[in-house]
DNA sequence: CACAATTGCTACACACGTGTAGTAATTGGC
DNA sequence: GCCAATTACTACACGTGTGTAGCAATTGTG
């Protein structure tokens, strides 16, 4: 375990009031994922990072799975708060291709801004806890039955051809999802306005 | 550890030449890993899943890492054969169209054939070794090459719009796998013939 | 400035995986 | 049928994570 040389008394961390030290907890355990990925996240490693001992973790959090459940509910919420900023509200249907075009651009730029918000959503590995994974699947489920309905409506509305809007949802869904992972862990990759213009040219080579 | 009741002497598997025990070994890691995760393999389960005891396991493997990397091999092996199967051998040029839905549907058809085989590697999560992360990675990565250039020559060929072929070629690639990791993990949500009726649907709105 | 509430630490018992030394069962060849 | 080579098993020492009981330091409040 993590130094139990005996006789040296370890000094005291920071005496914090209890909400603050969850906060900090949960802190910690991101930047354990986001470093080391979910399978180096334990109580131990957290306490570590945080530079506490293993039962002030105990006193904020039952156990682990209480803990990632609970930094779950935070970043999902963080995670949404930055796709509705990057949605577009009103949007503006007299020109739809320049629409889907502004609306990547900002979800790139969302995802270049806060990594630590989307490297374990985008990046979520299958030993992440399964009712985590039910959640994210759930809202990533959720964005996609939403997108299902604007194809449906961009579809009929610009004139192209009749397609399976749930597939295709499928597909745009998916490769959103690889570039935001390329976009994490090799941001240099690909420019942003090169990713725009590849979209701008399918949807000029669909009409 | 697995079952160290004191007294009662375990009944002697199978006695078996060490060059069948290692194929034996081999698939029962990849049932662990395709029934479990791969968070869930460890020598121990290993053995337990043949059916012996981790010395057995020691005997013919060095180490975790020596196993997976030579299960890994053998899967590697196989699905690039698999694949090779699906992909035409001689392309018919003069239906380029009818080309991509064919091999699309041989593809799906070879997933679904074998998801013992497909599972670790179109599930890979991070918890995998990084030695065998980055061999898998490597073999997307030349499938994407090659598809690049095909891009770049159908593109051409078919009098397509001019459009960024890497990008393309990524994207293409990301819906593959996604529609691949569905194959595997909910076979019954798609037909194969509503797949590729989308994808020649789309390539028809490409004209 | 003392003291009680709060917060943090040490140390333990337990669980599970690794790797190995020593021993026992099996089996094919004589 | 015996025996030596092969194969498998038991039992141990060790490493690392979990969860908890009991004690120690800190701090703000009277």
């Amino acid at each position: 375990m993590s130094s139990t040389r005996t006789g040296a008394r370890r000094p005291y961390a920071a005496r914090v009031p209890v909400a603050v030290r969850r906060e900090q907890l949960l802190d910690a355990a991101l930047t354990v994922i986001v470093r080391d990925g979910y399978d180096a996240v334990s109580i131990d490693a957290i306490a570590r990072e945080a530079g506490v001992t293993r039962p002030v973790v105990y006193g904020v959090f039952d156990d682990l799975r209480d803990l990632l459940g609970t930094l779950l509910d935070r970043q999902q919420a963080r995670a949404l708060a930055q796709l509705a900023d990057a949605l577009p509200p009103v949007p503006d249907l007299s020109d739809p291709d320049r629409l889907v075009a502004d609306t990547a651009r900002r979800m790139i730029e969302t995802v270049r801004a806060d990594p630590m918000t989307w490297q374990p959503i985008l990046l979520a590995p299958s030993s992440m806890p399964a009712q985590a994974r039910a959640r994210i699947e759930a809202d990533r489920e959720n964005f996609r039955i939403q997108l299902t309905g604007l194809l449906e409506l961009g579809l009929a509305l610009r004139g192209g051809p009749a397609l399976d809007a749930e597939i295709v949802a499928h597909a745009i869904l998916a490769v959103l999802e690889h570039f935001g992972r390329i976009l994490l862990t090799d941001p240099d990759r690909f420019e942003t306005d090169r990713l725009v213009a590849t979209i701008a040219g399918l949807l000029q080579a669909l009409k």
